[in-house]
DNA sequence: CTATGTGAATTGCTTCACAGCC
DNA sequence: GGCTGTGAAGCAATTCACATAG
């Protein structure tokens, strides 16, 4: 609304959708790609591409933030970077906890992602006292005794489980009684939290359920092809574009 | 059940919303953990607190499959497992290939949540000739050269990519050629995939910026109340049930 | 009387198409 | 002329509320 001729962009900050949300980081992820490649503009269609998306799209999504493009120009990458940055909270540095140092916990703190983008790995907790002290990633493991005062010292207020099923509700307990209010889980469970409290759930064994669904079909209805090879074709329905199948998270108490 | 004056659902298999089909993975696990407690019936509101979601949108979800349950009753446990399965296709055995074989292939491999779900590992690959034969989670890791005769020799139609992003695209490519029509990515990049194939994608970093865009939110308006605790109120937007944010993939040509 | 199954209403997201500005 | 920004139209998903079956 307003279309404000004021500086500011008026619409920051109010709603913006949670769907235009949670592609601000694919936006970023392409336009961090251009910046290195030392690209001063790009135009919403070619953005669009590199994030794969369609550009109505992605104008739409912008068009939420502010207005930060030029007619019959395009986006400047740079000041485009530093906008998505500061909307997404990346200008600020998030000092993050994973608990659970098992194969996924050290692979998430091994994961370059986390440090490249404003999250620094504030500490790594394990429930194991044979884990305590011993390195990984470089960060030595403390061990979940002291949770709340990792949390606390630290000033973590994002947390990642990593553990497994059955012990991820308890973890998740604790860690909001000692002042995290937002949470990546990867345990198979669903997480019940106080209100206030963001959850976010990744799932490999759902993600492959769902690719089983859309497998199955492919076998039953178009295949019959000959049998070897796939042989595409058909099926406009599931192949196209996008259709954002996804669980979100976010649980009611 | 069956209520069906035909004997088939009707509904059957025809144009399940992609956000229902996104969600019978849930409602599965929750089922499977009743009947591993040998509770027999169910009903919507219980389900669907177990699997995190309300009961209208529950019940909307299984009316697309069709009549499962009793009125007045619930629904039987053991019987809409078995539906719910078959409608995605897990009452089959899929063979699935792990490339990159990383801190996170490695973790993927030891989780135990694929093999629990019709999932089958068939085989482990990596680039680098230092892993070859290397057992990991009892299987041998085999070299990418061999990429396409493992594809064909297992049957493999699913691949899960757990490279570096500069490999992911090259790999995709291999895969599909040698006929893995659905891909779970885990590398940070876009995936173009030819009409037919299925991606899905799994960004842990993606997951962590959009926590931190609610959690800077929260920082900035709601707080004030005090400091320590989140004092959840105000904010019905995005704090309690569960909008579905999300990126889904199945990417254009 | 209870809890499912489902049309109808609502809300939210995407796509279209073009006015506005460079 | 070209490309952004955005109302309006079109779809899809969620929620409501109640008829219907056990």
């Amino acid at each position: 609304m307003a279309t404000g001729r004021t500086h500011r962009p008026a619409t920051r900050s109010r709603g913006i959708p949670e769907a235009t949300v949670a592609r601000l980081p694919l936006y970023l992820r392409a336009l961090t790609a251009l910046s290195e490649r030392s690209v001063p503009t790009v135009s919403s269609e070619e953005l669009a591409a590199a994030a794969g998306v369609n550009s109505a799209k992605l104008r739409k999504d912008f068009s939420y933030l502010g207005s930060y493009g030029t007619r019959g120009v395009g986006y400047d990458v740079e000041y485009l970077v530093y906008q998505i940055s500061r909307e997404l909270g990346l200008t600020q540095d998030w000092p993050v906890v994973i608990v659970g140092i098992g194969n996924l916990g050290a692979a998430l703190a091994n994961y370059g992602g986390f440090a490249s983008r404003g999250f620094r790995v504030a500490a790594l907790i394990d429930a194991d006292p044979a884990m305590a002290g011993k390195p990984v990633a470089g960060i030595p493991v403390q061990h979940s005794d002291d949770l709340e005062k990792i949390i606390q010292d630290n000033g973590v207020s994002i947390g990642v489980i990593a553990t497994p099923a059955g012990a991820a509700q308890a973890v998740c307990e604790r860690l909001v009684a000692a002042g995290v209010t937002s949470i990546l889980n990867f345990a198979p469970t669903v997480l019940s939290v106080p209100e206030g409290v963001d959850v976010r759930k990744v799932d490999l064994s759902i993600e492959l359920q769902i690719l089983a669904f859309h497998e199955q079909r492919k076998a039953g209805e178009g295949a019959a092809s000959d049998g070897g090879v796939p042989a595409a074709a058909a099926r406009s329905e599931s192949a196209d574009q996008g259709p954002d199948g996804d669980m979100p998270a976010v649980m009611p108490a």
